[in-house]
DNA sequence: CAATGCTGTTTTGTATGATAAAAGCCGGGA
DNA sequence: TCCCGGCTTTTATCATACAAAACAGCATTG
């Protein structure tokens, strides 16, 4: 029972960093602001001076913050914010109504995963196509929508590494998020299993085969469906899930 | 008291995540691998330990590292690290032959500056477009290729910005980045103001009066030109610019 | 012999307190 | 009025100490 720790299993810092961090999401500190020093913060989180500077130091690192001598730090504009950054985008997603931010990522994954699912036709390693079927294999072996959430995302990451382009990487953790919270606020809604399972075969199919057009128009289907499921719910789900603050 | 460091005028810590951070990007350290040990940093820097920590929460914050107790800090696998961070970046490009690094980024710019291009048509503000042609005008106004280069980049932030969709932002500054550095490797090359400053007045025109596929043309032709800038000039210094290391 | 549990060691995590340096503020003097 | 130097606030850096996690290896026991 050496287990008694009351304040769970992060680091102190990780979590000051996101307090912080939400707050500046939410717009508690606007860009421009000046937080509190950080004496002020360890006096809030009764934490050491250090673990409030390396908390800082995360922010700073991921653009959210700009420290200085004498001033103190001031929160970057908007710009500057490293937003596909893990941490930053989950602050994100929690700081707005869910269909505001599937609208945004939907537009982005629109622009993007077709080029990519073209990229990865003409890109891809044998060994990075043998990743894509093995999800694949495991979407069709889910049982419930549930199970098919990891597959499904590591259908899509497997995608974007077979594009072969370190550039777009960092889009990951966009897909990554989008599609596990979007599952949460849409489990039950239509569109299941049986519609989306065989959109990603054509896809894989088409990859395989080094068709890029192909894979291409493949993925516009599949994101056309996400689209009309993420409508679907946020008609159902309307004014029931008020944006909690 | 050795204090007399000061050995310039940036932050010891943000020094010491830039050498790591470097070193990393270089591939002296493989992803998987387990870097020195706080300790070690401290002799090789010469720095106190809290430094050393700040800086390595830095590259944890970018995603390049995990730090585990008893275990030290291991490097990230690749599609972890926050490549579209300013810092990462620039590591990035100084890591590699230019000439990769523009044929990934114009790979990802004909992807989405199109699309950007007629996201800022259908979404633009009027002060967005203020900003958008202020950049042209100033383009317009440049005497030589060093100074056209701060209101092209200017242009096409501008731009994004227009395309009033956060998530794309931290494209940003890879384009910033790429276009900067595209001019130091390419500064005498041909195709300069006569060609480039009409075609970015077409995309201005576009977008001014809304018009998404028309915008998104004009761009693909710009970036059309941009290859052929970098084709030519990755010609010219061939084998003149062996790779820094 | 094998499984288990204890103890030691290494490395990061956190706390404390002290000094240094940057940069705005303000008063004094020419 | 303007400029200069000290005052003050805030981050930056240092040094030291102890806590906690997790692996390694030994001992203990069935």
């Amino acid at each position: 029972m050496k287990k008694t720790k009351a304040t769970g299993n992060e680091n102190l810092h990780r979590k000051v960093a996101e307090s912080i961090g939400s707050q500046i999401l939410e717009g508690v500190y606007a860009p421009g602001a000046i937080l509190p020093n950080e004496a002020d913060w360890c006096r809030i989180y009764g934490a050491s001076r250090t673990t409030v500077r390396e908390a800082v130091k995360t922010l700073n690192a991921k653009g959210l913050l700009k420290s200085r001598t004498k001033i103190g730090s001031r929160v970057e504009p908007r710009e500057h914010w490293n937003i596909l950054d893990r941490d930053v985008l989950a602050w994100h997603l929690a700081s707005m109504p869910p269909t505001e931010f599937f609208a945004s990522v939907q537009q982005v994954r629109k622009i993007l995963e077709p080029e990519i699912a073209a990229l990865a036709a003409l890109n891809h390693s044998p060994s990075q196509l043998k990743v894509i079927s093995d999800a694949l294999l495991e979407m069709q072996s889910a049982k419930n929508g549930q199970e098919s959430v990891a597959p499904d995302v590591k259908f899509h990451l497997a995608l974007l590494a077979a594009a072969n382009n370190p550039l777009l990487s960092p889009f990951g953790i966009m897909i990554e998020t989008a599609l596990t919270s979007m599952f949460e606020t849409t489990s039950t809604s239509a569109g299941g299993p049986d519609i989306f399972v065989p959109q990603h075969e054509v896809i894989l199919k088409a990859v395989a085969r080094g068709n890029d057009s192909a894979a291409r128009r493949a993925m516009i289907v599949l994101l056309e469906n996400t689209d009309k499921i993420i409508a679907d719910s946020s008609a159902a789900t309307k004014s029931k899930r008020p944006h909690k603050n």
